[in-house]
DNA sequence: CGTGATCTTGAAGGGGGTCAACTGGAGTGG
DNA sequence: CCACTCCAGTTGACCCCCTTCAAGATCACG
């Protein structure tokens, strides 16, 4: 299924305006410096949009672009050989996509917005060329590489706990701890994710996560209305997070 | 605590014989090509040699180093609150250690020696300059990060199974993939964790582990001695790693 | 051959996967 | 405006897999 027509615009008005901004925008996702990019660059990389549901890449085809997510967030799905769909991860701003495709020259998981989202594409030549061209882009580029490192070993943290309601306490303080770093709100928290992926990302079944909401909400820690989380009660879901064993 | 100088050895019969054979072997082992590195090179990676649960880094540590692994095997520890060791990676040549700190400066995990082991240690200004100075090796080192970053998926992906056989499954076959890209049996596997680290890479109590290794056995899957593994039946190996939900 | 660590096997109990039913909101068409 | 449908989400019931505790078996080493 080609997404092409159905997810690019040329232009939009939040792109920015010039391709300097441009340039310096990618950068400070990526969490680098301001300043420091030649406005006079020849090789732009491609301003996205895409519309919820919108297919950014897909599972297998060819690599050619990297992308760097701009606004909003999609998730990563793998499909198993029984049809299940696996997500492995929740992309939100500054993440960056396809890379685990690299070495393969495929992508290794299906890149799907959760809601309306705007990226940078990156063709590969591009991508090259920038970083040998711009120090202080390809400094932010390594660095947002290390996050994505530290942010799959996350979600492996989450997998590892014993038990459900361990797992999704975890979960929500990354996302308590994504959403400071983005600037918003570390207490109110909005989830892009539906229960059947979000329980799908944390290995259990989607009754199960629903179960787990419910215990936390009733011991007092946080609030579930539909997608809109509260936390009441950080230091006690922390120390919840750390638990390794069953309790007694 | 400072490592060095209970696991850092300054020459070894089997480092290599010359910088540009160095430089040389560091690109191979990242999987880049052959050639292409200037021999009069001023800034040295450093070659270190490990003994058996010698730490090469301590989680917590200011990151100075990157290292690469060239022989031998390493276990990747996060210590929790309470004391329990959770094994995050199992690493093995080619693989790239402590990348995943670099974005906060300081070591996410405790590396270990599981064996007589060898490393380059890439100090963070010297992999600048090299990267900079040698395209070959700079493509070689982004290929490398994206297969570390595969591998932090393979092993989500692993823990994201439902059931410990399946877990088991999977490792297996993701060692017996590495075991084969290394140029050695993809069927006679050494396993270079003990089966409480295991366990605690695969989310399983170490008791779980021994019942899957004799279930498979049993099931005329493999054979296991000890350490020692031999793979039996792939084929049902990989139907078995392929299943998403219980069974009937 | 003793001593401790590693690995395996057994038994019991609970957490969570599965199936099923119910609730509520969004979209549709009459 | 109101049935009707569909999907997301929640809750209940059943039962199996896995954790835990315990003991035995095997191996490494002094």
């Amino acid at each position: 299924m080609d997404t092409r027509n159905t997810s690019c615009t040329a232009a939009a008005p939040t792109q920015p305006s010039s391709y300097a901004d441009l340039l310096r925008d990618l950068v400070r996702l990526l969490g680098g410096p301001e300043g420091g990019v030649d406005p006079a660059a020849r090789t732009p990389p491609l301003f996205r949009r895409l519309t919820e549901d919108a297919v950014l890449a897909h599972e297998g085809a060819p690599l050619r672009s990297l992308y760097v997510v701009r606004s909003g967030s999609l998730k990563c799905v793998r499909t198993l050989g029984d049809g299940y769909e696996q997500v492995t991860a929740l992309a939100l701003p500054g993440d960056v996509l396809g890379f685990d495709g690299l070495h393969r020259g495929h992508h290794a998981t299906t890149d799907v917005a959760l809601e309306h989202a705007t990226v940078y594409a990156l063709p590969l030549s591009t991508l090259h060329d920038l970083r040998r061209r711009y120090p202080a882009l390809d400094r932010a580029w390594h660095e947002a590489l290390s996050r994505q490192l530290a942010s799959a070993s996350a979600t492996a943290d989450m997998l590892a706990a014993v038990t459900a309601e361990v797992r999704l306490a975890r979960f929500v303080l990354w996302l308590s701890a994504r959403s400071r770093e983005l600037g918003w709100s570390p207490r109110r928290l909005r989830l892009s994710l539906c229960r059947r992926d979000l329980a799908s990302l944390l290995g259990m079944a989607h009754e199960t996560l629903s179960r787990s909401f419910s215990t936390l909400a009733q011991a007092g820690l946080l609030t579930v209305d539909n997608r809109e989380l509260e936390l009441l009660d950080v230091d006690e879901i922390q120390v919840r997070a750390r638990t390794t064993r069953r309790p007694e």
